[in-house]
DNA sequence: CGGTCTCTTGACGGAGTTCAAAGCTAGTGG
DNA sequence: CCACTAGCTTTGAACTCCGTCAAGAGACCG
């Protein structure tokens, strides 16, 4: 919870009786390797703030195929979106890739705490201009790199990452199979 | 501008004097087919609001490809969102699919427009959740169904606006080459 | 240890690209 | 209002990146 606040304190002023606010009104959660916070079909009213460790959105394809369309490390807020605005079942999973703590942000308390702590609004606006900025760039990657160079290219930008995670996951994050992520590796070596 | 008003009272009120101070600080450009408002290697201080018409963001790649990342027709919010927030130069192309007209929203007029209208905090925020919620969307389709899927799936959701685009910018947002088009088009006649 | 994930390796196949050339369309100026 | 040109679309052949399938080798956890 306290990480959360100093990330608000990154973009607005939190006020103590504004911490106190917050702190009735959220939770914590700590999540198990592998445990799931949202699986397909689910409605899916939160929004989750990592607060320790590191979770993964997906989905599966009819052909039982899972593609990994976001991680979310300490800091970062992650959720399937449309479900999230609309309120129709979910289409995705949200696992944690390791053991940590999520902040649940509840759809249903939202109003009322955007009412009595305005600066949040200013908050997630800056937030979601973040994110959204992230999946503009994202988009350039997957559509303008082959998958060679996209591997390279996170490899060089994110070293240590690459060794937190399962070479599936992130293969299924860089867009394509595990397979060709294992014949690029012995390439280079 | 009047355009711009309605899709702000979607989501907010807004008061008489606020259209005035809008209408002071924004500014209404008319664009011609064709026309750029945003070339790579400049600066990004706008965001842009299509009152009238059709806009599209691409780049261009190294072997001089044009990708196509989105299309902004009336009623939606376009640009370069790295460059807008980070105020480096931008990587992309901006320009007028149909004559028409914008709405110039100033970065560095935002600040002051946003204390004095505090209820745009709260627009913008909308309007980003929801621009992120397609960008998620899009991601999905594009590392998921096939080329041809992706076109038959776009043809029956906006039949309309394929008629408006040339095929060579459908192709590619819909990221494939304008000759793989073709040839769908010619195996479902 | 034993079983279940995870990673590697190789042969084959297919979706989509590249290159080149020809046909078509629409905008522009005379 | 027509003719010309530049840009857009079509078509085909060769090629490539990467997926699929299958089988085996590690690696991790109970």
């Amino acid at each position: 919870m306290e990480a959360l606040f100093q990330h608000m304190e990154r973009y607005i002023k939190l006020r103590e009786e504004d911490k106190v606010l917050l702190s009735g009104a959220l939770s914590l959660r700590e999540v198990k390797k592998k445990e799931h916070l949202l699986e397909e079909g689910r409605l899916c009213p939160y929004n989750y703030f990592v607060s320790k460790g590191c979770c993964r959105l997906y989905y599966v394809n009819d052909k039982g195929i899972e593609h990994t369309v976001q991680f979310g490390i300490d800091g970062w807020w992650i959720t399937d979106l449309m479900a999230y605005v609309g309120g129709q079942p979910s289409g995705y999973y949200l696992q944690a890739v390791e053991t940590g703590a999520v902040v649940l942000w509840d759809r249903r308390t939202e109003d009322a705490l955007l009412q009595q702590i305005p600066a949040l609004e200013r908050y997630f606006r800056l937030v979601l201009l973040r994110s959204a900025a992230a999946e503009q760039q994202r988009n350039r990657y997957l559509s303008d790199f082959s998958g060679e160079e996209r591997y390279h290219h996170f490899n060089n930008s994110f070293p240590e990452f690459v060794q937190r995670v399962p070479q599936y996951m992130l293969a299924s994050y860089l867009g394509f199979t595990p397979e060709f992520l294992s014949k690029i590796r012995a390439r280079k070596a």
